[in-house]
DNA sequence: ACATATGCGGAACGTCTGTTCTATTCTGCT
DNA sequence: AGCAGAATAGAACAGACGTTCCGCATATGT
């Protein structure tokens, strides 16, 4: 083997990536769906090249036996998440967007969270509140808030909302009906908002809040 | 959970071992099989006690997804902690005060919170919010509030109110004034109480809010 | 151009593996 | 003794998961 193709590059660099994150190998499903590959016997070929290679090691038969080898992989810390800090949210303006090589590249700020927040999610950043206008999402100024970057969302889910004729960002509940849409605040006691389906982006889901006293 | 049951020591020295001589963990079946356990269920059972320990984590359905956790091995993680989970936080109860041996034994559940949330402190212990009556305080149902066990507080400061005639637990911010004190709501569009001091007994301090969605 | 090797796609198969359900035994307490 | 909760057994289920097979496309060498 001469050099590694970019799909092995992808695959190696994420189940790097992974076993640091998660604390175990990922699947070979994993890698398929990760790196955008069709289907699982070319994983499981490139995987056998690799290990050729003395890139990693595989048990034979045995669920997520990858380990990596001799040429790669730093030592893992699993149990805890350096979550980039992409900058701040605030109502009047629309939130950083991660860009591809987000998680892959240094960053000037990370938040630390446990493991157990993030469960099974990969792409959560951070972002910090900046004003008081997510109070009905109970979001207070100067909280952190762990989005998980999706154009869409499932009835119910937390979202980050763009208004788009408003200008507006806000974190209300999802609940899509004919024709609009509803966003309820957090905070059962107010009343939701309803705007034109047009009118609204997705623009993350909010999957963790914390508050630092 | 007193102190680990034999078989629980077992297990988790086993994982141990799995761990770094294969580098991937156990399934379910390989503890059975070499700690000599009759059934994969009585695994599982021990697991789960094991986990509520935070002596490891385990990803829901996801094979060999287990890890080890805060309090597990001696690959202590820096910048993690397992924070006593004592019980549970309502309006109407008075909140669980911590024993002297609360924070060396491993007997309740334990949330993983990063060091940076309780900075310098300890002895802080964790509660789970129940029901929305601290919605004032921006702190929704099902929230985990991170409390600092002391019985006075600074002016502005978040604490734990137990007011003794209503019989009511609260979370609001603390301003003494001569006589009575001012229970300030932490979303500054509600209107503050006054109680007297005698009807009021600080039971700690919040130090952060955990929301994980 | 032909044969050969390499890599990719899609699907199916069989096992591995976590989870759950019910029944039974053990343990501590009154 | 009697009860309640903890712990254990055994089995079965539903997915997760590695592996394999076959067909097709693209290089590579002669």
């Amino acid at each position: 083997m001469k050099e590694l193709s970019p799909k092995q590059k992808a695959i190696l660099k994420y189940v790097q990536g992974f076993i640091e994150k998660k604390g175990f190998p990922p699947s070979v499903r994993d890698i398929q769906g990760a790196c955008k590959i069709s289907s699982t016997s070319v994983v499981d070929y490139n995987l056998g090249l690799l290990e050729r290679g003395g890139f990693l090691r595989r048990a034979a038969e045995v669920a997520r036996g990858i380990t990596l080898g001799a040429k790669a992989g730093p030592p893992q810390r699993p149990g805890i998440l350096a979550v980039p800090l992409l900058g701040a949210i605030a109502a009047g303006a629309p939130i950083p967007v991660p860009e591809a090589d987000t998680w892959r590249s240094a960053h000037e700020e990370t938040v630390e969270v446990p493991e157990a927040m993030v469960r099974g999610k990969d792409e959560v950043y951070a972002l910090r509140v900046k004003g008081t206008s997510m109070i009905d999402a109970l979001i207070n100024d100067g909280d952190t808030v762990l989005i998980h970057f999706q154009k869409s969302a499932d009835r119910g889910d937390m979202v980050v909302a763009w208004l788009k004729d408003e200008k507006e960002t806000t974190l209300k509940k999802y609940y899509p009906e004919d024709g609009r849409v509803r966003l309820q605040p957090a905070n059962s006691t107010m009343k939701p908002i309803y705007v034109d389906r047009n009118n609204l982006e997705i623009l993350g889901r909010v999957v963790g809040v914390i508050r630092d006293l």
